[in-house]
DNA sequence: CCAACCTCTGAGGATCTTCTGAGCGCCGTC
DNA sequence: GACGGCGCTCAGAAGATCCTCAGAGGTTGG
């Protein structure tokens, strides 16, 4: 369930909301992410493989495209060519194994662009994206800059900084995409099933215990000896919100 | 049974009413389901397998869809394929047995939908799907934002969150979904049999005694030391209205 | 190759919820 | 005034839920 983000929080440079082509041969993971993307105020369409991506692009002209790097039709470097010949700026975002061909994407994402390595998260999917629209400026963010704040804690999610009445927090990995998922949905319970889709990669099997466990992380870290922000909704969720 | 909920409360982007389509194979389930939900102003269709709810979808085009996990004919993916291709957006609410969420619908609640595990009662229900609709702008409150306001009495039923005369009143789960259904119908009696079926799991066995105790606990927390709100009825049921 | 770190599992224990049962008081009736 | 029906509250047992710790396994970086 995708409780944040009332209205589109994001708008293309024309006024409109942002555009954006997701490519993948898998019907769900193209099912999840065009139902992420459009709850989170995005214009989402869908393609299954290079040559429709190529025609869809041509029509819908995306600002961003979320790119599976192994399609049934063509490799990556193809569709990419299909693109870029129809769409002069587009930011692409490439889906690949974590074992494939590193070291080329390195080469391409030199452009501006970027990677994801499958399996991903789905929070760290669109800070991606955002990121990469953000730098091509493509998006201008309703929000004003790049900082999350809520109460004394702050989060600066491009330098991967986080501080709380302005000590740093040092955060692990997945400390962090799950604060910044508890950020951007402030006062808002979240179950643990919601956590669990969101912040961990889609395919991990685990149970929500985990999510347990990292809230106690990083309560030891954030919340210590000061008064606690992450709160217990028990049978519920948890949520995240200044004291009142 | 059902008098609450004057004239429809919600009306689907396009002005009409909100259409929803639900899909069990119990009978007696989708029968309650039904009269419920046509009494909170909502057009309801039913189905009982896989094929007959694609079939509907169809025709019916609902805005959002109540989908048991698991069908005599197909399983809850296959019915969300055949759905998702014949309608664009719609929100999806799952049934669950409790030990399946265990197993992980992976992705269910990331792509906007939800899901809530049998037994539930049917004001967690109606909440979850008020909150689908909400959340995928399919529906407008009349109401205006997301609080439930009697008195100084005050709900933030996201953040799960009450207060009265702005002190912060903390409630367990089942406290707070009998303030959530006495809020929603204020100035009208309820009786205890109501209730019970809308508060409690509709295979509660209990008796009508459990509500007197949690409306004494629900007093001791939100009528102490002040005019009380919550009024009893003798013989009939319970009010809860600010004083006059 | 080793050390440091991160992530997840499992188990134990602490805490909070929920429901049952019983006693008591209020109210209307007889 | 006595009685029965009804509602209120307390206390406690059973259960659900959550937190934390300790440790295995994997990954990263030196």
């Amino acid at each position: 369930m995708d409780n944040h983000s009332p209205p589109p929080r994001l708008y293309g440079s024309d006024g409109g909301p942002v555009r954006v082509l997701v490519v993948d041969d898998e019907p769900d993971l193209t099912e999840v992410l065009s139902g992420v993307l459009s709850a989170e105020g995005w214009e989402v369409r869908t393609a299954c493989d290079g040559a429709s991506a190529v025609a869809t692009a041509r029509a819908f002209r995306p600002h961003a495209v979320v790119l599976d790097w192994m399609l049934p039709d063509m490799d990556g470097l193809g569709v990419l060519h299909g693109l870029r010949g129809e769409l002069e700026h587009v930011c692409v975002l490439f889906l690949t194994a974590r074992d494939s061909v590193e070291d080329r994407i390195a080469g391409i994402t030199a452009g501006g662009d970027d990677y994801v390595t499958k399996p991903f998260s789905l929070e760290e999917l669109l800070a991606r994206l955002r990121g990469l629209l953000r730098r091509a400026g493509m998006a201008r963010e309703t929000n004003g800059d790049r900082l999350l704040v809520v109460g004394d804690l702050v989060m600066d999610e491009e330098a991967r900084e986080v501080t709380r009445g302005g000590d740093l927090v040092e955060l692990s990995r997945t400390e962090f995409e799950l604060l910044r998922f508890l950020m951007r949905n402030p006062r808002r319970v979240l179950s643990k099933a919601q956590i669990l889709d969101r912040v961990w990669s889609y395919d991990f099997g685990g149970r929500a215990h985990v999510v347990e466990l990292y809230i106690s992380y990083l309560r030891k870290k954030i919340d210590a000896g000061r008064p606690g922000m992450i709160h217990t909704v028990r049978g519920v969720g948890y949520v995240l919100k200044p004291e009142s």
